[in-house]
DNA sequence: TTATTAAGAAACCGTTCGGTTGCAAATATA
DNA sequence: TATATTTGCAACCGAACGGTTTCTTAATAA
């Protein structure tokens, strides 16, 4: 199965579980317990996010500890990129300054 | 039908289109010549851009003028910014030595 | 050893996705 | 006016998604 980031990042759910595991490593129990689902579909959203790289692994026992491989966001920065030289840009102030004008009148 | 910015990069063939329309206006039917594609299929994929208001038309007599409305690409940026004061902290630099130094132990 | 617990795997279900084909509406052109 | 062009819409299809329930495996605790 093919995946990338922003499949990762494209379900409300996920997105969840990275601000979750951000700061520190959890298991799948742990996290399943800040939503109002099963364990079963939260391990699925961190099989897809493991899937992209979006996610690493740490066993400890029978425990599986998860954290955010935050070097993987980068990669949504980085295709940002070249929509943030648009908007930062003259042009673009321009363009914001002509529409003004035009809902005035 | 309830749509986020994230849904609306999640597709590749939409990033595409987003790129495509990012500096200048395109109609559909310009649009779908740069794909492998019909053009329905991009109207589609245009129908959902719109939704989720990363896309604003223009009519111009029969023709409708897609670009990029792009003050909705900040808010992936806005949602971006908890996690590059992630990377960019200290402590993640740190983290980078301890995994380089276990490398080449 | 025997329960118990943590986690993944598999099967299933309804919905959405990405795509196609076909059609209708509106504008432009002969 | 008749015809061609641009576009959106509806119906349909197979695959993937998000979720649940059930089962298996492996590690811990009694």
């Amino acid at each position: 199965m093919r995946r990338d980031v922003f499949q990762g990042i494209a379900d409300p759910t996920r997105r969840a579980i990275i601000a979750l595991i951000a700061l520190q490593a959890m298991t799948p129990n742990a996290i399943a317990e800040n939503f109002n689902t099963t364990r079963q579909a939260v391990s699925k959203h961190l099989r897809i996010l493991t899937e992209c790289d979006l996610v690493k692994q740490e066993y400890q026992g029978r425990e599986i500890y998860y954290s955010l491989q935050i070097e993987k966001m980068k990669e949504i920065d980085k295709w940002l990129d070249q929509y943030r030289k648009i908007w930062e840009s003259r042009f673009n102030t321009l363009d914001n300054i002509l529409s003004t004008l035009k809902k005035k009148k």
